[in-house]
RNA sequence: UCCUCCUUAGCUCAGUUGGUUAGAGCAUCUGACUGUUAAUCAGAGGGUCGCCCGUUCAAGUCGGGCAGGGGGAGCCA
């Protein structure tokens, strides 16, 4: 058996000393031809590794560089030196890896995320994408633990849809057909995807809200939590071509029993974050903090990483209508002293970035609900209000991040659907099998969708989305 | 896709009104030191100035195009 090891964040914790230890792990730094400072990745933390002068042969320590994976066994002792507790007299080191110390890219010294975006497969071994993984990891942990608590079912809707009409955004073709032009044609020219591999048109999902719904029909309770495709030319640091998404969708529960829930989930993940990785957010933290630093002061956060988590974990959310958002934004200095550039004017319109943003930042300061929106503006699927006007749709706004959250009640009745779907030009016979949903046993239902990057982002403060999921993918940029 | 800024050593950046051989800090290498904390000290190596075209006696520097990146906007989660 090789791994026989015990890891760092198990040592660090360590109440006993003096005891035979053997570790694991990537060199950060070797000080003084005499420490190595080792991590595993359990944890940001380093273990000290004393080297004793004289011990090892020239030849182990010129290997001993940053990037270098290395095995060490020896005693667990109190630290002699300040800045640690405990550290590792080494008896024994072996080599496991050689790193180059001249082209391993990574040095012992500050990088720009933008330089470690270009080497996204090496990035994992610093502090900073250690932390934010290692909460990604947490906060994927706990939304299963939320939703399993509650009697969700786990559903996995498919990756690969025929479906191209839901409505949420380009979509990526998926086919085996040759791309050379010999494709099989129709008369008219067009591609005959009768002779592709499924015997038609598919596409990669992009949502799977509708199939959640069929579930829910069935279980009460279902959520889904997989990866999501847009092919929508978008180049911000808030949108990716692949996310990972959430969404519950529930039986029996209206636009107020959705908000509440969404409000709790919210609430619950941030808080299991918040005690099981306090070391990587507290790193996080100070990150952000060095980083507002550089800013001017304006510009700078209220509050730091940790107290706004908290924050948010202790208040309630602002709830608002769209039409009560749409006054409050009216009446805003800002907008009479004209600082928006798109002025709000009248009712109708769809928010613009700078709007959530003043709700949320300037004027609630904490998250914020928006519910009730202008039909138009808004989904066929989503219910229909009794004022004509508009539908039971929510959306949390979060500071820093802005939409984080989209759902809505559903229409449950066939004939204001099909209505909808109609004056939308949503070919109904494409979605037949959704609108069965209506026709056997329908209720009244709700659910919504969570970008989970964008939940990671709030969570570890981090600003660019392409740097809270391990591979971003980008229009342009589809590496490693 | 639009607006805007940027691209000089492995990294982060200086580089004057266009003018000899393009600089610094960190990193790397060599040596010294040895309880260090991104160790310290001394020395060395390291550049197709993003790419293409143009203006000019002369371009890192001026102009145009392209590519890549940052920030903002749209689409959205």
């Amino acid at each position: 058996m090789f791994n026989k090891r015990t890891k760092i964040k198990e040592l660090l914790q360590s109440a006993k000393t003096d005891i035979p230890c053997t570790v694991m792990g990537w060199v950060r730094t070797f000080r003084n031809n005499q420490f190595i400072a080792l991590n595993d990745g359990s944890t940001n933390n380093n273990i000290q590794v004393v080297v004793a002068l004289g011990a090892f042969p020239d030849e182990t320590l010129k290997r001993i560089t940053t990037g270098a994976c290395i095995k060490a066994s020896g005693t667990l002792i109190a630290s002699v030196g300040k800045g640690q507790t405990v550290e590792l007299k080494a008896d024994e080191i072996e080599i496991l890896g050689d790193s180059d110390a001249e082209k391993f890219p990574l040095q012992p010294k500050k990088h720009s995320l933008e330089f470690l975006r270009e080497i996204a497969h090496l990035r994992f071994r610093t502090n900073t994408f250690g932390a934010v993984f290692r909460v990604r990891h947490a906060l994927a942990f706990a939304i299963h633990e939320f939703f399993n608590r509650k009697g969700f079912v786990y559903l996995h809707t498919p990756i690969i849809t025929a479906s191209d009409a839901e409505g949420a955004g380009e979509m990526f073709k998926v086919t085996t057909l040759p791309l050379d032009g010999t494709a099989p044609k129709n008369e008219d020219g067009s591609i005959n995807f009768k002779e592709d591999f499924f015997g038609r048109s598919t596409n990669l999902t992009v949502s799977g809200q509708l199939e959640g719904e069929l579930a829910a029909m069935a279980f009460s309770d279902i959520y889904t939590f997989g990866p999501t495709f847009r092919a929508e030319n978008s180049n911000t640091a808030r949108h990716l071509a692949e996310f990972w998404m959430i969404e519950p969708e529930m039986a029996f529960y209206d636009l107020e029993d959705n908000m509440n829930l969404a409000e709790e989930f919210i609430r619950h993940i941030i808080k299991y974050a918040l005690t099981h990785n306090r070391e990587d957010l507290e790193f996080l933290a100070q990150r952000l903090e060095e980083e507002e630093k550089q800013k001017p002061q304006q510009d700078r956060s209220e509050m730091g990483l940790i107290e706004k988590l908290e924050f948010v974990v202790n208040n309630d959310f602002e709830r608002v209508t769209y039409t009560e958002a749409i006054e409050i934004l009216r009446e805003s200095n800002h907008n009479k002293k004209k600082k928006f550039q798109y002025l709000i004017e009248g009712w109708g319109i769809d928010l613009q970035s700078e709007h959530e943003r003043y709700l949320v930042e300037k004027h609630f300061k904490k998250p914020v609900i928006l519910s009730n929106y202008p039909k138009e503006i808004k989904a066929f699927y989503m219910r229909q209000n009794d004022d004509g006007k508009t539908v039971a749709a929510m959306d949390i706004l979060a500071p820093g991040i802005g939409e984080i959250v989209g759902g809505s009640q559903r229409e449950e009745r066939l004939d204001k659907l099909m209505e909808r779907m109609n004056e939308m030009h949503i070919p109904a016979e494409e979605l037949d099998w959704y609108l069965d949903t209506r026709r056997f046993g329908a209720c009244k239902h709700a659910g919504f969708g969570l970008g989970f990057e964008r939940l990671v982002l709030f969570v570890t403060g981090m600003t660019n989305i392409r740097d809270v999921i391990p591979f971003p993918r980008f229009p342009k940029s589809a590496s490693f």
